[in-house]
RNA sequence: GUGACCGUAGCUCAAUAGGCAGAGCUCUGGAUUGUGGCUCCAGCGGUUGUGGGUUCAAGCCCCAUCGGUCACCCCA
């Protein structure tokens, strides 16, 4: 073994037997979010820096310490712009909505993307990789209640598809530019003077991001925190309308949420609703959402309201492996050629026949390489085919294939086999059990 | 980014008190001529993550580095 190379630390290779997860988690969020009428987008992964530094915020963690940022080529003055490969998946999908006027379409714009790459610069652990995969929602141009509800629903629904029924959902409401900078003002003006008192992290949040000191997991902090001011006392009346609607009706959809008046959100932008879907046994995010009513405002658009979700994929797969739930097992071919002759008339005639049956729409393979019929015929086993088909002189003399039934039980020979013509082959594979 | 623990074959793991690096699984070949699964035999596969150091001798001790895991931070 000479490994010179190995992925970069925090990246990961995707085997092949880790795909079948991917095909289930993927081919159940898509069916939800097509049911829920949703349509695809798929935008770049890399992007100018100043969108995600302006949407995200200048203050966050993502922003100051994990994007993976770089100069691009300079162009024939020399100029040259900052990338960012994908911070998160927000950004990127409203971009695209105002830089194609989709604003002019029929509101909300309802968008999904799936498996989109996401990359930040963090310390990997179990559940947090540098390029991770992201499964979102976005709905813009409408700030409907329903489309909370809608997106949480739909969220809700891919989870309980896929086996995994006990997830917590957890909702809050963080306001709006009107009544959360108030309410941030009382929250300092509480924790003023129990600072002394903090942990060094909530001394740094004081200042940096007040919300997040309702986050803090020291024990020292956590009397504080069940004394503080809730946003949710403090919001505007249009904000508590909002929310007392958004409750309503995301029950419509059948999903148990829990009203959490500590979750807050990493990124500036956010503002009313904000979710986490957790695992039921720990305190990993499954998927983080919320209401970005002024984002499009930030990037010089009028007035356009907007929720999402990002869910991590690889996450997703964490915790259905943790239940065990198992993905449908990979196809396994329909047929294995085995040769008994090694001169090329037989590697004409076993590759002719693979081809054909290929052509057909029927899952063949053959073996490579020259080996015994025996050999050959335990990798066709191996392969879980459901029928090995054998040529022999006989069989190329006659124009005919002896199809081995592999999956029959019992040790007559015979009768697991038949002799079947060439040219009735691809009926006889396509029909049958 | 901070702290703790861990790195032996593709995988899961052994290796007495420093003393010739092993097993199971996988893979390959074979057990008489064109027939799988069970069984048996054999083989391939390692500079013990990497680089230094101590020692007659290092998988084992020391230092560094890379990677992994866990907690924190943050987040999906």
């Amino acid at each position: 073994m000479s490994q010179q190379y190995k992925a970069l630390q925090g990246f990961k290779d995707i085997l092949p037997d880790e795909q079948p997860y991917w095909r289930l988690v993927e081919k159940v969020a898509v069916e939800v979010a097509e049911t829920f009428g949703y349509r695809r987008i798929d935008t770049p992964t890399l992007e100018e820096t100043s969108l995600y530094r302006r949407t995200s915020g200048e203050g966050t963690d993502v922003v100051e310490k994990e994007m993976y940022s770089f100069d691009d080529r300079p162009d024939k003055e020399g100029n040259s712009t900052n990338i960012t490969l994908r911070a998160e998946g927000t950004a990127g999908v409203v971009r695209a909505y105002l830089e194609h006027g989709m604003f002019q379409l029929a509101q909300p714009v309802k968008l999904y993307y799936l498996s989109a790459p996401v990359f930040r610069h963090d310390k990997p652990q179990a559940g947090r990789l540098r390029e991770h995969h992201q499964f979102g929602v976005e709905v813009l141009g409408d700030g409907d209640p329903a489309i909370d509800a809608e997106v949480i629903g739909l969220l809700y629904q891919v989870y309980t598809r896929l086996g995994l029924k006990n997830v917590r959902v957890r909702l809050n409401s963080i306001g709006d530019g009107n009544c959360r900078p108030q309410y941030i003002q009382t929250l300092k003006a509480y924790y003023q003077p129990l600072l002394d008192d903090c942990c060094e992290d909530c001394q740094v949040r004081f200042v940096k991001n007040p919300l997040r000191l309702l986050d803090c997991k020291n024990p020292r902090d956590q009397a504080k925190i069940a004394a503080a001011p809730r946003i949710s006392d403090h919001l505007c009346e249009p904000c508590q309308e909002h929310f007392a609607a958004t409750r309503r009706l995301v029950k419509l959809y059948g999903v148990p949420v829990e009203h959490d008046a500590l979750i807050v959100r990493g990124l500036d932008y956010y503002s009313r609703t904000v979710f986490e879907f957790t695992s039921s046994d720990d305190n990993l995010a499954l998927t983080g959402g919320g209401r970005y009513d002024g984002l499009a405002e930030i990037l010089g658009s009028s007035h356009t309201p907007g929720i999402g979700f990002g869910a991590g994929i690889e996450r997703i797969i964490l915790e259905l492996k943790k239940r065990g739930i198992q993905p449908p097992e990979a196809a396994k071919p329909r047929a294995f050629v085995v040769s008994f002759g090694k001169s090329a008339e037989f590697k004409d005639a076993t590759v002719s026949l693979v081809a054909e049956l290929r052509g057909a729409g029927i899952q063949t393979e053959m073996s490579y390489g020259g080996r015994s019929g025996k050999a050959q015929m335990k990798q066709s086993n191996a392969s879980g085919a459901a029928y090995a088909l054998l040529l022999g002189d006989n069989e190329l003399a006659g124009n005919f294939v002896t199809v081995k039934d592999l999956q029959a039980g019992g040790l007559e020979t015979e009768k697991k086999q038949v002799e079947v013509k060439r040219v009735d082959l691809v009926e006889f594979l396509l029909s049958g059990k």
